[in-house]
RNA sequence: GGCCCAUUCGUCUAUCGGUUAGGACGCAAGAUUUUCAUUCUUGAAAGAGCAGUUCGAUUCUGCUAUGGGCUACCA
């Protein structure tokens, strides 16, 4: 029987969600969509000690600016709820105990200060068949003594009764079979009574089995414990819905930021981000940046990210969530990390930026114009729109319309040396005259008409066309650069054209 | 230390035994441009090493090296 697919993202709320995170998240998207399947988003609050007030807010925050679609949740409901694992104690209260009964689990009463000796004493250490013998347990203590520790409210914690000697095979959809062998597992720890929850593995097997979740798609540190889980499927008697697994590729620290897994720390130090949205700490009060703040186009950052650790197997690297989702598969995954290339992050953006409408960048660049002291009432949607169009091919970000393109809104307060050097010299000022007098004649100072008014009366005199263009571009811009000429002039208007040349005039001074 | 996974240009990757080993980012040069940028063209740049299998290995196997992950009452 084809089962329908469903897959889960489960992240945990312990904080920011992390953009490699976000990566797994997309990937399990791509897939449920590219099956006509069920994407679950599942928050795995299991570990009352690191909860984070607000990080599952973050989550949900991030992936809808994303455009990363949650069928099942927290917020969208579903038929197979609660999908917070905090409200599913009962649950996992009476599988815990269908182990137990079977005898495939155990209670430990070991305190973590014992086990911290022991492994202090015996440095391999490891909870298992040839220590378990030797530990304060319901294998190695009489029956009514386990109950009376019990009954007494003792901290108990419930193992996994691993049995040595066998090797366990795993299929993974991304590195083919993956055996091992049974012995060096531990007997992993699958309930506390301390806050009466389960381990992430407990919980995770139970929750994929009651949601009918097909295939686990996650990150690759958790290929190590993927026979745990097999183990735990056989335990439950579960192996025919048994999920398929995918272990992804994880993101590595790019070059210069050291070596291992991409971590906060590292965006801090190359200056790009690692979490999709900013976060508040709300314990440290620390900020960190986000894509979206940083600029990013949502559209942007899923192409970019989709892109590490799979291809398409054409050439074609634009492509939008509904190209992903037709191409995507787990055929065209890599193997290997991806280093984290945020350059080519960058120009995924620029990319994304050139196809954006130039309108909508507008509005995202009217904050920008706050921030840097100019109201945009004063200039309207029109005007902005058009500075940004003929700017916007010049930079990655946003941000950096600001930078190639402030001279529309306010002007220059200094002047480049290296091109005062290059084009002005002692005649400069009284040419400039000249074209102050020559612009001052023109009726229509749209940019075609004034263009060829201010061209002829250059040819006419006979000046060099380079010199008086890039002076007067001096005058206006500050500096050798920006956009064809009149096009600036027309924006900005007669006025503001001729003032700018005449407090170049007599501000500029000629460097020997 | 133990176990697992991986290894093609600096980076992301294509290749599923026979290719001048392809593309993209970045970098360099040239062209274009009244400036800068864009754009266009071109260039440099890779199969970790050693064995083996094979008529033939980047592709299959083994070893070594290197990188990564896991080894909690965290996920």
């Amino acid at each position: 029987m084809e089962r329908r697919v469903r897959v889960r993202f489960a992240p945990s709320p312990t904080g920011p969600l992390h953009i490699g995170g976000v990566r797994t998240a997309l990937y399990n998207y791509l897939f449920a969509r590219r099956h006509g399947g069920d994407m679950i988003l599942r928050i795995e609050d299991t570990d009352s000690q690191r909860f984070v007030p607000g990080a599952e807010d973050y989550i949900n925050e991030a992936l809808a600016w994303l455009g990363i679609g949650i069928d099942e949740g927290v917020r969208e409901g579903g038929n197979y709820g609660p999908y917070k694992q905090s409200e599913r104690r009962d649950i996992y209260r009476e599988h815990v105990q269908m182990l137990l009964d079977a005898g495939k689990a155990y209670y430990a009463f070991d305190t973590p200060e014992e086990l911290e000796a022991k492994r202090k004493e015996l440095p391999n250490f490891q909870y298992d068949a040839h220590t378990r013998t030797s530990m304060r347990n319901s294998l190695t203590l009489p029956a009514d003594e386990v109950k009376a520790l019990i009954d007494a409210g003792e901290k108990y914690v419930v193992r996994f009764k691993i049995e040595p000697d066998r090797n366990v095979e795993v299929n993974d959809l991304i590195r083919g079979k993956v055996t091992i062998n049974s012995s060096i597992l531990d007997d992993k720890v699958l309930y506390k009574r301390a806050d009466d929850l389960p381990t992430y593995h407990l919980a995770n097997i139970v929750d994929d089995h009651l949601m009918e979740v097909t295939h686990v798609i996650r990150g690759e540190e958790w290929l190590p414990s993927a026979p745990l889980h097999v183990l735990l499927y056989e335990a439950f008697g579960w192996t025919d819905t048994m999920p398929q697994f995918v272990h992804l590729p994880l993101l590595l620290k790019p070059d210069g930021a050291g070596k291992g897994k991409l971590s906060k720390r590292d965006g801090d130090k190359l200056g790009f981000p690692v979490f999709p949205l900013e976060w508040h700490d709300p314990e440290s009060g620390a900020v960190s940046m986000g894509y979206r703040e940083r600029g990013y186009l949502p559209q942007a950052v899923v192409n970019f990210l989709a892109l590490l650790g799979w291809n398409s197997g054409e050439e074609q690297e634009i492509m939008s969530m509904d190209e992903l989702i037709a191409k995507f598969s787990f055929e065209h995954c890599s193997k290997s990390g991806a280093k984290f290339d945020y350059k080519k992050g960058a120009w995924f953006n620029h990319e994304y930026l050139l196809r954006e409408d130039d309108a909508k960048l507008a509005q995202l660049f009217k904050p920008v114009l706050e921030a840097n002291g100019v109201k945009p009432e004063d200039f309207g949607d029109e005007f902005i729109t058009r500075t940004v169009s003929l700017v916007k091919g010049r930079v990655s970000f946003v941000s950096e319309l600001w930078d190639q393109g402030k001279f529309f809104y306010v002007a220059p307060t200094a002047y480049a040396e290296k091109d005062i050097k290059k084009r002005w010299n002692a005649e400069m000022p009284a040419i400039m005259e000249e074209l102050v007098a020559v612009l001052e004649g023109i009726a229509d100072f749209t940019s075609k008409p004034s263009e060829e008014i201010v061209l002829a009366w250059i040819a006419a005199k006979g000046y060099h066309l380079g010199n008086v263009m890039n002076a007067f571009r001096l005058t206006v811009v500050g500096e050798c650069k920006g956009p064809h000429m009149f096009d600036i002039t027309e924006l900005i208007g007669k006025e503001e054209t001729i003032a700018r040349i005449r407090r170049g005039i007599a501000e500029i001074k000629p460097i020997a």
